[in-house]
DNA sequence: GCAGCGCCTAGAAACCATTCCAGTACGGAT
DNA sequence: ATCCGTACTGGAATGGTTTCTAGGCGCTGC
């Protein structure tokens, strides 16, 4: 089968006896056609089975109506709820979502600013992963807007969809202490990234507002993944159970899936021995024994809310700034109170 | 900040001193150009931050170097891990990869066929999802060249990367009648999908070389969703506890999941009341307690041949046809032996 | 009866890169 | 000195759309 040719707007207009620029009128209403002539431009539309070339249209427009969605790892349930939100704004208005996956071998943002050049996609929207440079990121805004999602960076003001991490993160800390624990440890998330800094600030308000010295909480270095929660949960393993602490606040909760499962294996039972809460509130989190509690974010709405605020943008509608949703502690069975005799 | 126009070949050549033309060559190696004027070329790029048009390219490229990949569930995780398989296998090339989440309220085949006229995408990669007409998927192939993950079309033999799902659960089922479990039930997916059929096929296959009629053993309808599960789970406590059966077979994790939900609420304990086995082997179904019997498909994989293969296509080898992979039995703690005095 | 106005239409100039083709310059062979 | 082939270069056509501009036509109001 020879490939045919796809018909052009010329096809149509001959075949409609108008001229080209008519079609174009009938296409996108920017112009005004008589209705007689409109039908015959619609009839001939149809017959042909026409449909317009997107390349030629975004050459003439300067504008691909597609955006990327930079998302570091698809399985994390959290960036696919995001992706889905950002998916749905922009079906509604007919914008096509690129799906860009950082690469961890090089420095992907430069490729992204060369996306944004080359005029493939008209803007950008960013979830940081495990660790992303702000420098970086702030170059690539300059090559086309960029909208930041749960990231912020310090003192340049991009827009951004956040959660109010560090408020979650306070309550859902002060709900342990609440329940009597006073030795707690921290698995805190990447340190580069903003919302592991919230979430950390967080707990540590809630830390001192109990009258704990926030720099007595050993905090320990985690990477947002599920492996750096069991090794983190090996180290205080290997600790004398005196001195263990009695709750464990994980950044998010797939590192503390990690540390549960660490703990289970090696005898303890979560909350009994040690108590446990996370964050992102995955929905896996719910189905676990214990039911994990955690700090639900609004992913689906953020992804949405991105979207809509890059649109705007790309409208030359300037509101930028951040835009900021609850987080909700979810309380669930994961945490109880801390043995008499620790 | 006005925004400047950006330089274009015109601009790169006048700083070169050399035609058009030759910077187009420079730019592809598609035609010889002297070192000294090459460099030359070369220098004026860097210095205008020159990026080439990629709207100008795919017109009179006519190909845009991107693919659609339609996926009905981005939470699911199976989904997404082979989203990230298709999108390293683009990335590789310089293929971007646009994500359409199919909307439950039209018929979405039809768009994805105007996405491939309008050569805004160039072929697609279609992982069906809970319902889809085969013949819509059918039209769709009419317009460009599309690949399916895990379906088939019956009769139409299009490009596909597939999974053993038939064998897979064969040997599921095989493993649960192994424990001597007799009485059973499936609780199955939506019977317009391949995979769906294919499961129950195999489970069949199973049943009859243990010496039971297949058509004795009860099939409840699912749709591949936990809330599915659920339903099914409550239909079955409601019958009599002897003629309940011992052991569940669930055509995909999600519904197993909302099995032992609605089981663990009903005051049952898996496996012990009741034995589940799913299909799919989610990440998170190791984590789960009791962690779940399933059967794994190479998500990753398929989506990375089935990048593939749509590129070959692309590229004119016409080597298509079925991709079969292997499925593979993951033995876990959902299933034990019947008690006694079933 | 004519200027003036509103609708509508067609022509043509962008938009930017690719590629065919004709042409230049230069080395060596005759 | 002439001719030819090679290695390179530049002009121009092409791809399909949008949009600016000018103009045709039928009215109204004076």
């Amino acid at each position: 089968m020879v490939a045919r040719r796809r018909p052009t707007m010329k096809d149509v207009a001959e075949h409609a006896n108008v001229s080209i620029s008519t079609v174009s009128y009938v296409l996108n209403g920017s112009g005004p056609v008589a209705p007689e002539r409109r039908n015959r431009v619609l009839d001939a539309i149809r017959l042909l089975d026409y449909s317009p070339n997107e390349s030629a249209r975004s050459l003439k427009r300067r504008s691909a109506s597609t955006v990327a969605m930079v998302i570091p790892d698809l399985t994390n349930q959290f960036f696919a709820m995001v992706a889905e939100g950002v998916q749905r704004a922009a079906s509604a208005v007919d914008v096509l979502v690129v799906l860009v996956v950082p690469d961890a071998t090089e420095v992907p943002e430069e490729n992204y600013a060369k996306l944004l050049r080359s005029q493939r996609v008209d803007g950008v929207i960013y979830l940081s992963g495990t660790g992303s440079m702000p420098a970086a990121i702030y170059d690539l805004a300059r090559s086309g807007p960029v909208v930041l999602v749960d990231e912020q960076i310090p003192g340049r003001d991009l827009p951004a969809v956040v959660c109010n991490s560090r408020r979650g993160a306070r309550e859902v800390a002060a709900h342990v202490l609440a329940q009597g624990h006073r030795k707690l440890a921290v698995i805190g998330g990447p340190p580069a990234l903003w919302t592991a800094q919230q979430r950390l600030a967080g707990y540590r308000e809630a830390f001192a507002g109990a009258g704990i010295d926030p720099d007595e909480v050993p905090v320990y270095a985690g990477d947002y993944r599920q492996e750096s929660g069991v090794t983190a949960a090996a180290r205080i393993l290997a600790e004398p159970a005196d001195k263990r602490p009695t709750a464990l606040i994980c950044a998010n909760d797939l590192m503390a899936i990690g540390v549960i499962e660490c703990l289970k294996a090696n005898g303890l039972s979560v909350p009994q021995d040690m108590s446990i809460v996370g964050f992102d509130d995955q929905p896996i989190s719910r189905l676990l024994t214990p039911r994990l509690t955690s700090v639900r974010q609004p992913a689906h709405d953020m992804g949405f809310r991105a979207a809509k605020m890059l649109f705007d943008l790309l409208d030359g509608k300037d509101g930028h700034g951040a835009d900021q949703l609850p987080a909700i502690v979810q309380i669930r069975d994961s945490v109880c109170p801390p043995k008499e005799d620790s």
